[in-house]
DNA sequence: CTTGACCTTGGTGTGGCTGCAAGGTTTCTA
DNA sequence: TAGAAACCTTGCAGCCACACCAAGGTCAAG
């Protein structure tokens, strides 16, 4: 199995398997006569197993952490716990931070219905007002994207 | 106003005020005699706004624009719904395909109770089956995070 | 024998910062 | 008055998880 096969399989870019490898997180295969990279079955179902966890947004240093697990299978799985729990609460805090910003953003949106210039637009006002506002509810405290 | 002065007042970091000024987003200030950057209550007021627009998790090249808008009163405001209406929209999306995310580790993290070796841990054996079987009904539509 | 599809390595760009190094300036304290 | 601490300056590297590109090698089909 050459490497855009093995992409295709696992439905990835040639270049995000090369990637893998060179952080480690997908074993480097052996390789053809002509230095053409040959994959097996257990490096796709590696692959696949990445991509589900990628699917679940978790970072690459935790499915390598999972990938440890289970190349020791006799080890606890406490700490495989830990990194769902990790990840669920991660996912958890941002899916709250996302709400409120929705309502925020409706808010914003209701503040203007029709064409007006941009010096009469609600929006651009509200904005504004609420820039200028220490007490404003929400830029202090939640960064609502990207931040845990 | 110096630099570290200005980003206690808008709670901002000194190194990200320079790298909104470097990108454009920020009016480069006048300078004092020793070279130190100083800043009035005008560039305050536009960082806190900047501010304000990233906590609602607009990009950066959309604040631009915004600014721009501001810069011109009398145009009209349709641009600037747009705007509003496109970021609501990435929101829902994300926030959406995040509810999706969250049932599925929640799900997950389901099939382990208590202590067990990793062999025998339900999450494992969920994650491998779930990256095996081809028809899975979350990794190959939606990327969760970040994708809009 | 050429065309086109594949592969290789290595490098750069993305967004929104954050941190560091090396040096200059100011301010406070002993 | 010296020295230390806290500021400031520029420029560059790193973060994450890739995507894209260039220059060149390889291979099968027409």
């Amino acid at each position: 199995m050459r490497i855009s096969e093995l992409g295709q399989a696992a439905g990835v870019n040639a270049d995000t398997i090369r990637y893998y490898e060179r952080t480690g997180l997908l074993p480097a295969p052996a390789r053809q006569a002509n230095g053409y990279r040959s994959y097996g079955p257990l490096h796709l179902e590696r692959l696949a197993f990445i991509r589900h966890c990628r699917a679940l947004d978790m970072p690459l240093a935790e499915i390598q952490q999972l990938l440890d697990f289970m190349a020791r299978p006799d080890a606890a799985c406490e700490g495989i716990n830990h990194l769902v729990d990790a990840q669920l609460a991660r996912v958890r805090a941002r899916l709250e931070s996302m709400r409120a910003l929705e309502r925020q953003l409706a808010a914003l949106r209701g503040q203007c219905d029709a064409n007006h210039t941009a010096r009469k637009c609600g929006i651009l006002h509200e904005l504004v007002a609420a820039a200028h506002g220490e007490a404003c509810a929400c830029h202090p405290p939640a960064k609502a994207g990207k931040s845990a």
